[in-house]
DNA sequence: CACGAACCGTACCGTACGGTACTGATGAGG
DNA sequence: CCTCATCAGTACCGTACGGTACGGTTCGTG
């Protein structure tokens, strides 16, 4: 792994040791090899250098490892919200381009795809709360950050809008369209990835257009 | 089934016969019910009242029958493209709107979401084009009658884009933004259906402002 | 050193699934 | 009536997985 620090730190986060985070982590790098269909308690106790029986005895179950997984993610992730306190209409599209770029780039990540697969796999059977964590701690988190920058364009006059959700969804609609289920489906990211820094620029410019105060 | 003369027909444009049909149509609603988890071959046997053996002379293997139902599913929909001759500003919203409240119910469906979830569970382990089929058969379909609409609209004078699939992405977007994600998650649809009406206009009005022609 | 907790490695069990083989019924054609 | 093909129903096999139990090892503590 190459961020042991901001590993150590997710797991204290989460009340989990060390070495349950190594654990979680290999199981990560299982699933994103070789999708679900990989990721079985035996493998991961391999993976990890760990029995079976310490797998249950920290996780509970299959369901709870899963869980524990998609959790201590998400807590590795952390959302610099730069709010700058003076804001004008060049940085702020500055802001708007750097959002919609990160945005995409999570959205394109490994590991992203394999959890939202993951999640949308155990969607089908009913009680599982999969999806509605990665709802809550992952769209929710990128969407602070949002919501923070769009109020604060508001608040200095360079953005017009009634509601913050609809002006977020319809920034995010124009940054990620398809794109995203398309990934998830498997298209190939190679011509995908190469234009992400255009098609920020020109999401964030119809976002404009659509929501920018008159000048 | 509700609709036998239409399964016929989607039977006979893919070569199948109506007792196939009839099978694929019960192994989608084995799969609506109960994920993927659920589509097994004992169990499709079952609810079709055929055997196993049977199954595996008609498609194959299970891969076999993943595909025959997604391009089962996608033979019985048929877009009717009303590309009318007369467009003013008002038909085209018309036709705007009806075209973004299609999408947002089709997105929404049982079999949709379930073909979809099923497909990217797939898309992990590598080969497996049940993505690409989707992808093709669904959103082609689809997008065909989106691009159609927006050249008329173009020819009439009432649109300006330079890049037509560009345009289409941004209707997309807006329109779906990350509602189609949200409840391949499982979100709950109740509260979601309800505004699709409202949604549509929105959206379209959105890319109006943002692609209709200066009047 | 002695003791106990934690844990690794592995063997084990029950179950469920994909796929195959066999039997018997049905129905069309000569 | 005979024959042949198709197919339903079922029994069967190999495998793989989730979950549990047990022996052996390490390590901290009194």
């Amino acid at each position: 792994m190459q961020n042991v620090g901001a590993m150590r730190e997710a797991g204290a986060a989460s009340g989990l040791t060390e070495r349950q985070g190594a654990v979680l982590e290999q199981a990560l790098r299982l699933l994103v090899d070789g999708g679900e269909k990989a990721l079985t308690t035996a493998g991961v106790a391999r993976a990890a250098n760990c029995s079976k029986e310490s797998l249950y005895k920290w996780f509970g179950d299959r369901e709870g490892l899963l869980s524990a997984m998609i959790a201590f993610q998400a807590s590795k992730v952390r959302t610099l919200d730069v709010s700058a306190a003076k804001l004008d209409g060049d940085s702020l599209r500055v802001h708007l381009v750097a959002f919609a770029k990160d945005l995409l780039d999570v959205l394109a990540g490994d590991v992203s795809l394999a959890l939202n697969r993951l999640a949308i796999g155990q969607a089908s059977r009913e009680g599982s709360k999969l999806g509605h964590m990665l709802q809550e701690r992952g769209r929710r988190q990128i969407g602070r950050r949002a919501g923070a920058l769009l109020e604060a364009g508001r608040k200095a006059g360079l953005l017009a809008f009634d509601n913050a959700d609809e002006a977020y969804g319809a920034l995010y609609g124009l940054v990620v369209s398809d794109w995203h289920l398309r990934m998830l489906l498997g298209e190939e990211p190679g011509s995908l990835k190469k234009d992400f820094s255009r098609r920020a620029e020109r999401a964030v410019d119809a976002f404009l257009a659509l929501y920018g105060a008159k000048r």
